[in-house]
DNA sequence: ATGGTTGGTTACCAA
C-alpha cells in the first residue's frame, strides 16, 4: 500500500498537479490538508476520475479542511473537533479494515510564539495537547494506526534549514517540540520518515511562497509527518519527500511525503 | 529588523 499526505493550500485550484500527482506516484490513499472547500464546493467527481472511489472530506469555507483519498474502502473511524472548535482538522478513517488513519492539519499558531500575547499560538499548543490525551485514553500502542498530515512543527535541528535562526519562530520553537514529542511518546509512535532517511541528514516538505528563488535558498522545514505505531513500524518499505513537487506549475509550498508499506 | 508570496474572499485574514 502506498500512502501520501499533502497540503495542498487548495483543493480546487490544485487539481491539475493532484492529477499529475496521482498518475505519476499512483498512491492507493491520498491525505490532504487545507483543502479550503466547503463540502459542497468538494471536486468529488474530478477526483472519482482520478481512480479514488472512497473519498471522506470535511471542509469549510475559506480555512482549513481535510480530506482522505482512496482505492481501498474507507470508513469514517472517529473524525472529530479538537479544542472545542468546529474547524475541520482531522479525518479518522479506517484503511480496508487493516489499520486505522488519522489525517491531521495542526494549526499553524501565527506569528508570536508566546500564549499570553498570541491566541492562535494558544490554540496550537493546547490543540496538540489534546492529541497527546486522547490517543493516551481513547488507543493504545498496540492498534496498528498511521498518523499523518500537516503538524506545523519541524521537531529537530535536522528537519530545519538552520536550527539556531528558527528556535523563536513558530514551528520550531521548544514548547512546540516538547509537546509534540509528548504526543509522539505517549504511544509510542515511530516517525516512519526518519526511520528510513535517518538524521543527520536534513529533509524539508515546505518551503515558503515568499522567496524569490525557493530552490537555491533553500530555507525549509519539515512539517509534514508520517507516523506509524509499533505493530506497522516493520511494515514501512520506503519512503520519499517529493520535493520536485514544489517546482511544478502553480505549486502547493507543501510537497507530498510518501510511504510504501508491506501489510 | 523587515519584507517577501499565495489563496479565499471581497475587506483583509491566514499561512
Amino acid at each position: 500500500m502506498r500512502l501520501a499526505t499533502w497540503n495542498i493550500n487548495s483543493v480546487r485550484l490544485r487539481m491539475p498537479i493532484i492529477e499529475q500527482f496521482t498518475a505519476s506516484h499512483a498512491p492507493d490513499v491520498l491525505c490532504l490538508q487545507e483543502t479550503k472547500a466547503p463540502d459542497d464546493k468538494f471536486p468529488l467527481e474530478e477526483i472519482r476520475a482520478l481512480g479514488y472511489e472512497h473519498v471522506l472530506f470535511r471542509g469549510m469555507k475559506s480555512y482549513n479542511g481535510v480530506a482522505v483519498l482512496s482505492r481501498l474502502p474507507l470508513s469514517d473511524s472517529g473524525s472529530r473537533d479538537w479544542v472545542g472548535k468546529e474547524d475541520c482538522r482531522h479525518l479518522a478513517v479506517s484503511v480496508d479494515g487493516k489499520l486505522e488513519l488519522h489525517n491531521f492539519y495542526v494549526p499553524a499558531g501565527g506569528d508570536v510564539p508566546d500564549r499570553e500575547q498570541n491566541d492562535k499560538f494558544a490554540h496550537k499548543l493546547d490543540f496538540v495537547d489534546e492529541m497527546t490525551a486522547w490517543f493516551s485514553e481513547n488507543r493504545t500502542a498496540e492498534t496498528p494506526m498511521v498518523l499523518v498530515g500537516d503538524l506545523n512543527i519541524a521537531p529537530s535541528e535536522f528537519d530545519v534549514w538552520s536550527h539556531k535562526q528558527l528556535l523563536k519562530i513558530v514551528s520550531h520553537t521548544p514548547v512546540e517540540v516538547e509537546k509534540l514529542t509528548a504526543v509522539q511518546d505517549g504511544l509510542g509512535w515511530v516517525d516512519a520518515v526518519r526511520h528510513k532517511i535517518a538524521e543527520p541528514e536534513k529533509l524539508y516538505s515546505w518551503w515558503s511562497y515568499r522567496s524569490r528563488d525557493w530552490r537555491a535558498a533553500d530555507k525549509g522545514r519539515r512539517l509534514d509527518h508520517v507516523w506509524v505505531t509499533p505493530p506497522l513500524a516493520g511494515a514501512v518499505k520506503d519512503v520519499e519527500i517529493l520535493k520536485d513537487a514544489r517546482g511544478w506549475e502553480k505549486p502547493s509550498d507543501h510537497v507530498p511525503v510518501i510511504v510504501d508499506f508491506d501489510l
